[in-house]
DNA sequence: ATCAAGTATCTTGACATCGAGATATATGTG
DNA sequence: CACATATATCTCGATGTCAAGATACTTGAT
């Protein structure tokens, strides 16, 4: 079956004759499936009252295990985001009751954020839904097809979550 | 080589033993690097004072062919992004002169975004320099490789393409 | 002890995006 | 031909994100 992907490298072979557009048969599939992603998780999260940054956040907290609790600037390489970016969901979140802020004891510049039980449930609840989609959209490989696929891009992601990048 | 989506899953497996998140080592990397690489192009972009969404639109008229024109609409399906969205962004590059607003000579409602000069040298300058950053981000890879890659990814990409979603 | 450099977080202002609705035109049915 | 529905684009208000810089504390070298 052919994607939009293969049209637009088609394209480039017509147009650019003298270019190799190689790269883009992988790397323009990823940027265009995260985007595709995106759409879907933020349908699958509104039946959770949830938008996916909420998501992000609450549930890098529940997977540190108990007592829930990250620094910002560990949120930071879990989302990828930029510090006045957490700064901000922090806040809202905070208003919104699911995390609190308290002092870090061992580093008075520092702060820790803390899920909120009600926060940790929907964290939750919401992580199920998500899952459940997206084995829909993974339906159309075979368990071998996935871990090749996590494995090629392990290879990719490993460079920039190792080297400060 | 570990990456951060191993030590998510490993959190997981730790926090909800009851949950299946193998979905997440395809998925969850998927997002992570298409963030990575927004990240990287920006960064490689700035030589040629270009933004990403602009380099998008403009490669999208390159592409076309004389005489390098598309509708909004079209436009759209390439970029992923809202009828408002892509509004805003003609009007921009109008004002910067790389583009400019014809009417479509078929229909009233419609208009037609053409590529000036100037946005068809910007365009092809600033696709040498992507695809150079690209090659070495994909230099881990084989070229087989990153042809199973591609495949794989064709298979998820496919039906958001295909099916209207 | 002192001070420079490093680190953690927050503040601010500019800007791009989205969703919902508005407007204008096109198309199909009877 | 009239009308309901579909389509193409634009408008507008709300919101999330980023980059750069400010602030406060920590660390290491002398």
């Amino acid at each position: 079956m052919e994607d939009e992907v293969d049209r637009l490298v088609a394209a480039w072979r017509r147009e650019r004759p003298d270019l190799d557009v190689e790269p883009l048969e992988v790397l323009s599939r990823v940027s265009r499936l995260a985007r595709h992603l995106d759409r879907a998780r933020r349908l699958a999260f509104a039946e959770h009252h949830l938008e996916p940054w909420e998501f992000d956040v609450l549930t890098a907290l529940r997977r540190a295990g108990t007592p829930y609790q990250l620094s910002p600037g560990q949120l930071l390489t879990q989302t990828l985001v930029t510090s006045g970016t957490m700064t901000n969901r922090i806040d809202r979140l905070a208003k919104k009751g699911l995390v609190e802020r308290l002092p870090d004891p061992s580093d008075r510049r520092g702060v820790l954020v803390r899920l909120t039980d009600t926060g940790r449930d929907r964290a939750d609840q919401s992580l199920a839904g998500l899952l459940a989609q997206e084995r829909a959209i993974l339906g159309e490989l075979s368990r071998a097809q996935r871990a090749e696929l996590a494995g090629l891009l392990r290879q990719l992601t490993a460079p920039f979550d190792n080297i400060p990048g």
